[in-house]
Order: structure tokens, then C-alpha cells, then sequence
DNA sequence: GGCACACTTGACGTTAACGTAAGGGGCATC
DNA sequence: GATGCCCCTTACGTTAACGTCAAGTGTGCC
């Protein structure tokens, strides 16, 4: 039953895919109005494919590291435009080696902020210990935000 | 000559931390209406003392790691406001884990889209050592790159 | 045939984060 | 005293990424 969304044969209606990925037709037909995706039709309706919905993956996940949709375009369109010749790809080699050096910076810059973020929380909870344990997050609120992260990923599990 | 920049008692002007951080006067006007930032003044002339700029150095990473400007106000505010007890301490120390939380996921998110992004950089040199080994990129472009970068860390490097 | 439901297109509305233009004050300098 | 430069406020404009609403089509079901 998780095992026919593996067949690649199978397709998706757009509320399919808005369901797996918690988005709204809007945006879908949104990111097909700006080129990012193109399903086939069945009628007027769209039939998204494998491909469609591993394009949309990379869509959200390019979303989420803060790029927009204009790059996120360049960057599929590089992925299959690649046929046009060696010198397209030498192009887009180049162009994704950029991509990672600056994906590698944001990292880094993600990684000082929760060094800062770390650093207040660690002289709040000196604080906290100090004049009012009581009021100190226990593990119990802790587990909670986990569990919660988990289920996400439960959710999205058969989606990776 | 560096050296004043680091007495705290320097003040800056509006343009002085423009050119500092690269930002337009517009920008740190906004962010004033919005209250992320509140500069002393000197009739009408904005007068920023070092708090001011070290607020403006966490907005700027904030907006770099894609929060808003709300979230970032949000963080701002409880770094300040926490002499209001020791429960606001509790409420915001619950906020930074949330956030540091969050941060992690999307280092997570990059880390996926470096990987992605190194594959997509593999097949293409693959294909191309096969057919045009004269089109790869080679260390000249890449050190201009890290240069570029490393000209940028210069220009900021008594501002960390 | 009438109803519900999911899909469609088209068009206007919305929010965040500024950009930009208009109009004006303060101070140095030629 | 006119020019230039930096500062100010007010206010309207802009872009991205959708939200929302209107109006229409097609499909199954009772």
C-alpha cells in the first residue's frame, strides 16, 4: 500500500501531491504558471507523474534553504537542459558550484546563530537555576518538541 | 584606527553603518519603524551607539538564516525585556530552544541540497572528462570564487 | 435531472521588505 | 548667497509568492 507510490508508473491528482507535501492547488498551479512544472493533462485536469512530484521535492526543499522561485527554475531547467551541448553543461556545473559555495555560507551563518541562541540560553538557564528552578523546561516539554518533529518526519517518511 | 572602532563610547551615523554592512539608510529606518532598532538622536540626525550596531549585526544574520524582521524583533525583544522576571526568562528560553530547534532542521534541509547539488556537480564532470575535458572549470575560476569571498570576509572582519 | 464534489481559468487582493520620489532643514564651501 | 552634501519625513510604488473569490466544466450518484 506505500508500495505503489513506489511504482513509478503510478500518477497523482494535484490534491494528491497537495496532501503528501502540505501545500494548496494555488501553489502548484502557481509554480507551473512560472515554468517550474508542467504535468500532462487528462481533459482540462493535471496528471502529475513521478517526475512532477520529484521536481516538486526539490521545489519545497529549495524553498526551505531560501531560495526563490526564479533560482529554483534556473536550477531544474539546468538539471534537464543538459542534452544542449557540453558547453550548456560546463555552464550549469558552474553555476551549481556556485549555488554550493553559498549554500555553504548560510550554513555557517546558521550554524553562528544557534552558537548566539546557545550562548542566551545558556545564561538563562544560570539564571533560572539560580532564582527559580522550579520554573527551569523540564524534559517532559522537551520530549514533546521531539515527538513532535518526529511525527513530522513519520509523516513524510514514504515522501523521502 | 581600528582600535576606535572598538571604544565603546564611538558613535556612527546613519551612513557610517550603511557602508559598514552594506545596507541602504531606507533599510535601518524600516527596521526603526518596524522597532527592531531605536537610536538616540541629535536633533533630527540618528546618532547609533555600539548596542545599536550589535543589534544591527544580529538582524542582519537573522535575515540571513530567513527569519523576518517579526521573529527577529521577537528574539531582540527577549534578549532586552528579560529583566521582567523570571518568568519572561522561562518563556523566552522556551522561544530560543524552539528556535534553535528550527535552525538545526534547515542546516539539516542545506546539508540535503549540498548533497544534492555536489551529485548534479559529479555526473556533470563525469560527462564532460568524457567529451570536452577542455570545458571543465578548472582551479583559476574556483580561486576566483574564494577570493571574491575572502575579500568579503576582509571588508567585515573588524565587524565581527 | 439535480446535487455534491473536484477540477479548471481569470482576476483582483495581500503581506513583507524595502525602493524611490518629493519636499525641506542644516552646515560647509566657493 | 548659491551650490553641494548629508540628513530628515511623508507617501506612493514594487516584487515575490501566493490567497481568495467568481464563474464555469465534468463526473458520479440518488
Amino acid at each position: 500500500m506505500t508500495s505503489d507510490l513506489r511504482r513509478p508508473e503510478r500518477t497523482f491528482t494535484i490534491r494528491n501531491l497537495c496532501v503528501e507535501f502540505r501545500v494548496t492547488p494555488r501553489a502548484l498551479r502557481f509554480y507551473e504558471d512560472k515554468g517550474l512544472l508542467y504535468p500532462a493533462r487528462e481533459g482540462l485536469n493535471r496528471v502529475y507523474n513521478h517526475r512532477d512530484r520529484a521536481r516538486l521535492q526539490l521545489i519545497l526543499r529549495g524553498k526551505r534553504v531560501g531560495l526563490s522561485l526564479a533560482e529554483i527554475r534556473e536550477i531544474l531547467d539546468l538539471y534537464d537542459e543538459n542534452d544542449g551541448g557540453a558547453a550548456q553543461m560546463a555552464k550549469s556545473l558552474k553555476k551549481f558550484r556556485e549555488r554550493i559555495l553559498a549554500l555553504e555560507a548560510q550554513r555557517d551563518d546558521i550554524d553562528g546563530a544557534i552558537e548566539q541562541l546557545r550562548g542566551g540560553c545558556d545564561r538563562m538557564e544560570r539564571q533560572l537555576t539560580q532564582l527559580r528552578p522550579d520554573l527551569l523546561p523540564r524534559a517532559a516539554d522537551y520530549d514533546q518538541v521531539l515527538r513532535a518533529r518526529l511525527d513530522g518526519v513519520a509523516d513524510n517518511a514514504h515522501a523521502e
